[in-house]
Formats: structure tokens, sequence, C-alpha cells
DNA sequence: AACAATTACAACTACCTAGTTGGAAACTGG
DNA sequence: CCAGTTTCCAACTAGGTAGTTGTAATTGTT
């Protein structure tokens, strides 16, 4: 049997991955890391480090690959709303990426540097889609895109506040959904009126 | 020296909600709440019975005191827009309450009925608020609630995020929370405006 | 003052956890 | 075929971890 190091880094960052989205930084555990991916936990220091640089490694890669997965594409107000849509259905489908987010935020908090500085490569991806509302400022089309995250993230990691709030009818999702993606072409709409008429608003 | 049993029982609840708010469930250590409440550790689990209780408890004080600290005053679009401003305010002070929720939503996210359980009595000051929006469905009105705690409470949990999409400049916090206010404005004004004119949107 | 109930706490248990080590097996270049 | 290197893993270490227990101090009641 061959030894195969790239197949062993990646059933460890799956099983990683999976572990830490349930679970968080402090209840993952190592063993069951090691356990999952069919590989002893030693290899896991060799090849990340220890249990901190393990995490960062699945959030750089869970994100990067959200990314890739769901892109920002065309320009103006529906562009964006069709963004929050497809954003929302992904994270519907699979809450890896939002949990990992709030995790990391939760967890890392006080670490602020922390992310960016690690998502150096995302950001630069950020900053060019961030140019899709022509007109408008860098810093309200970064307020837009941080509601956008806001609410589509959030959605998946609090299903009690949605039970709470609104009950748990069939279709709940799809009417959630559906709320989002008008907040978010309402946000953008207004920003796309403003950037016209400066003057208009106060 | 006689025994205050109220007083070490507050005691321990502000150890934990501070112990639990920065570390989450599985991160918090009974021996440290123990020792920050200047408490033996037995104590917790007479009055309490186990971690998970302690922080059931943790939760259900924060948020009853929460809903008593930012009520909800007035109706109609201008009030929920304020109502956004006073919580936004009060988590950017003390973000207390939106890491609890979200350790909630992570660590017990499967365990749905969970806090809707234990918050009945807060859903009660809920359905009284939901009113707020007058000839708006319960449906939407909930859904406008739960677009506001996304953007007031993801803003203290996700500083890496804000920081990679909007920079570090002086002020952004105001800025912040002029974006969230207008946003829910907005929302807020549609669906009153659909209150009004049912037939008027597709 | 004597009794039962409650409050307090130090010490203890049984188990778990991240990280390490020493050596065996498999690959690589010559 | 044969050193030298890399990959692999079982067993180990050292330090926690939630939860319990036995006992002493304090309290209200009679």
């Amino acid at each position: 049997m061959a030894w195969d190091t790239e197949r062993t880094k990646a059933l460890l960052l799956q099983a990683a991955t999976s572990e830490f989205c349930t679970r968080g930084l402090a209840g993952a555990r190592i063993d069951r890391i090691a356990a999952e991916a069919g590989v002893n936990k030693e290899r896991i220091y060799q090849y990340f480090g220890n249990k901190n640089a393990l995490f960062d490694a699945v959030i750089v890669a869970a994100l990067s690959s959200l990314m890739d997965e769901v892109p920002i594409e065309g320009s103006g107000p529906e562009a964006m709303a069709d963004y929050a849509g497809r954003l929302f259905d992904h994270h519907q489908k699979d809450a890896t990426a939002p949990r990992l987010l709030f995790w990391e935020g939760l967890e890392r908090g006080t670490e602020v540097v922390g992310l960016p500085k690690r998502m150096a490569n995302c950001a630069s991806k950020v900053n060019s889609t961030i140019a899709a509302l022509p007109g408008v400022s860098r810093e309200d089309a970064g307020d837009l895109l941080i509601t956008i995250v806001s609410l589509c993230d959030a959605a998946p990691v609090l299903p009690a506040l949605d039970g709470l709030m609104a009950g748990a009818e069939p279709g709940r999702a799809e009417r959630r959904r559906a709320a989002v993606v008008r907040t978010v072409y309402l946000a953008a709409a207004a920003l796309a009126a403003e950037a016209k008429a400066p003057a208009a608003t106060a």
C-alpha cells in the first residue's frame, strides 16, 4: 500500500470540518476527528500543527470554497438580491460555512485581527465583488454585504429564534428566504437611488 | 455570618453568565465559575443541577432582562427602526445577550425544541410586541423581528466580518448602526405599504 | 438547650484530553 | 539491493474535567 499523503490530509480536513462545524473549537475532540478519518491522530500534529491550526485550516478551506460555489454575478440591486437568495439556499442545504463563521466569531472574538489576516486571499475577492453596485461608495457596499451575510448566515444557526418568532409552518424556509431577498433588494435599491441623486436624502 | 442563599445564587449566576458568555457551554469551566463567584462549586449542583441546567438559567435570565431593558415602544415602521437602533446600541455596550443566543444556537442546535420551551414566558412578550405593525400579518411581523435580531445580534459577534468587509475607520459602529436602522425602516415601511394596498405587489 | 434541617466546603473519584514518543513499515535515489 | 527518509501507529504522559461525598458549621423550632 503506497502512502497517499494528500488523501490522508484531505480525510483529516474533511473529518475536522464536520467535527468543528457541529461542536466548535472547544467542543471538538482530536481523537474523534482522527477516528472518523480512519487515521492516527499523530498525523494531525505532523500535518497541521495543533488543534488551533487545524481549525484555521478548516475555516479557510470552507470559506474559500463557499466563495467559489456562490459567486456574486452581475451588478445592481437585482444582482445583490439574487446573490442573497443563492447564499440563503446554499446555507440551507449545508450550514457548514455559517456555523464555522460564528464559531470563529465567538471563540476567537478577542483576537480580532485573526480572520482578516488569514483570509487575505478572500479579501481581494471581496474587494472586487464589492464593486457590484456602481456608483455606491466602498463603505456602503461593504455594509450591504455585511447585511446580506448577517441575514443569510444567522438563519441556519438560530433555528430557535425562527421557531419562537414565526412558528413552524410548512414552507417556513421559503417564506424566510423571500423576506431576506426582499429586504436586501430594498436596501440595495435605496443605495442605488442615492447614488443617482446624492442630495435627495439627508 | 448568616447564610445568604439568594446572594450566593446571584453571585453564581453572575459569574456563570460571564463565563458562558465568553467561553460557551463546552468551553466554560465549572471550577472557574465557582472561583470567580467566591463560592464552592458544589453549590452549583445543589442550586442549579448541573452545567447544562446552569447554562439554561443563564440564558433565560439574560434574555428576560434584555427584553425589559430594550422594549418595543409605539407602532409603525418608525417604531421598528427605533427599536432596532436601541437594540444595536445595547448590544454594542454589552454583547452578553447576542453571544449567549449564538452559543445556544450552535451548541444546542439539534434540540430545536429547547429554547422556545424554556422561553415560554418570553414568547408571550414577543407575541404582544409583534402587533407593533398594524395591518401586517403575524408571520410577516415575525419575519421583520427576525431580521432585526439577526442584524443587531450578528454585529458584535462577527467583528472579523466587519473588519474584512468595511475596514476599521473611526466611527465605524455609528455607520453600521445607521445602515441597520435604515434597512429595518425600509423593510417595515414596505410591509406597512403592502398592508394598505394588498394587491399592489405580486 | 436540644433537635432536625439546611448551608457550606475540602477532598476525592473516575474519566477524559491535547499533545508526545519510540519504533516499525513503506517508499526513494543510487 | 541498500542506506536514508518519510509515513504510520500503539502506547504513553501530564494535566485537566464534571460531578460526589463526608463532615462541620449555622439556622430555626420547640
